[in-house]
DNA sequence: CGTGTCGCCTCACGTCGCGTGAGGGTCAAC
DNA sequence: GTTGACCCTCACGCGACGTGAGGCGACACG
């Protein structure tokens, strides 16, 4: 046996099989000899040829000057002086990114999300360990949990503390319509319900009517939610739960399935 | 004028538009309007968010990355995070080849080419400079010319010493053929003439038997070359260019043009 | 002598972020 | 109405292969 497969030569070498079509195609490496079935054959010579290149590969020469050079016609120090200038420029350059990168990341934690301790202070212990750990196995699979996770990891105290105002206003909407007798189908009660809506689509995940129907039924059917609602009055949770219908009704949103 | 064209936003931003077409393309930037005519209108809201392509672009981050960061749903610091990871694996793998391509250079010097000092040492001012300016000036633009000064330029003394054996092996040839009374057309002479074409051909350019018969024709033509090989024995210039055309013509090699 | 498995072949498209025309409308100014 | 300057949509090119698809060829085994 005094030629070689490509599989052979592949191995040999340690290129792919493709690498050394794609040398044929290009001309960078024809081997001398095929096969009548059409077989690349690759004799000794083939091999230190190819040795060369796999070399200058290494380096990060371009196929093209590795052609001209192993050709004979250029001078190989000449390439990979510029080679080595090329690749300095690109050190320069990756170690400025670097240093870019880093600036970047201290901007971003600069702004440092809020740790689970001020998370208690704000809302007491309704933000418990445990209850997180329900949630997440609950909704963790979902759209809207991974969106709002990936938002709120990033909140500063501040923020929340805008949240929490956010929340009590809307409650409070809510009370006020309540308490002044006014239906659920109320232009009030509406208006409450859509500002309940867009504090979570802004702050937490994008939602739509349609959705919001969905969370509405939950109000009244976990009883969890049930009792933040009735904490805070009586009668509370099936009112929210219909402004929000009513509110996605003159939206013209689709009833929930 | 509350919206910006592609071209306005380009200059604003020192990107072309091309670039934004692309970005509109993959759905990382899309312009919120288009004129009646197709034309894309670019809102201040789309600036901020181009305005942050722009950022991260330049922290190398892929496209894609950039679009599923932008769009929410993932965390900044995670992608800087890992952008500055494999920016780091990339220096290194960048700093072993600087120091690769240093080994190679080293070797590539360690057969030092020799230098003019020993060229004169080895073939007196035969060799020397305004010689070689005025070939350069002749010759400087043939593919011969460039190839022999490419494979030359790494000579090392021991390469030029066996060049200087094997030119006066060749010669003395010639000699031999032509003091022994052997027409041009003899054998010998002919073997000679053949010796003579693949040291050229072997040691600084492809030569085939057609464009050794110009060669043969100008060492008779150009007084320098007749001289020298007239100081070696008087009437060798022609025998040599007698004995190459006959060489010639044994190889059945057309004639010069 | 058939069959299975592995290796080889030739297309040919995908990657990544645009650059660079080609061929043809649009817009504002003169 | 005519000129430029600007805009549009294809669509190919780059660099070095990766990754199938679809189809022969070679060799071992029953």
């Amino acid at each position: 046996m005094t030629t070689w497969t490509v599989g052979q030569v592949a191995d040999l070498f340690g290129v792919t099989v493709r690498t050394l079509h794609h040398y044929d195609e290009i001309g960078l490496l024809v081997p001398s000899e095929r096969s009548r079935a059409g077989y690349r054959h690759y004799t000794d010579e083939d091999l230190v040829r190819l040795q060369q290149v796999v070399v200058y590969r290494r380096l990060e020469l371009p196929l093209d000057e590795i052609a001209t050079l192993l050709d004979g016609f250029e001078d190989a120090a000449d390439h990979l002086r510029r080679q080595r200038a090329t690749v300095m420029t690109r050190l320069d350059e990756l170690r400025e990114l670097v240093s870019a990168i880093d600036r970047a990341l201290e901007r971003e934690m600069n702004d440092r999300p809020a740790t689970p301790d001020d998370l208690k202070e704000l809302f007491g212990d309704g933000f418990s360990d445990e209850y997180q750990q329900e949630a997440q196995e609950r909704w963790g699979e979902s759209d809207a949990w991974k969106q709002s996770a990936a938002r709120t990891k990033r909140y500063t105290k501040a923020d929340w503390a805008e949240v929490k105002a956010e929340t009590e206003a809307v409650n409070s909407a809510f009370v006020r319509a309540l308490q002044s007798g006014e239906p659920a189908t109320s232009e009030a009660a509406m208006d409450a319900a859509e500002q309940h809506r867009r504090h979570i689509h802004d702050r937490f995940y994008d939602l739509d009517h349609t959705f919001h129907r969905g969370l509405a039924d939950m109000y009244v059917a976990d009883p969890r939610f049930t009792k933040t609602y009735e904490d805070i009055a009586p009668g509370l949770a099936a009112y929210v739960r219909d402004a929000i219908h009513a509110n996605a009704d003159r939206h013209g949103a689709a009833t929930d399935r």
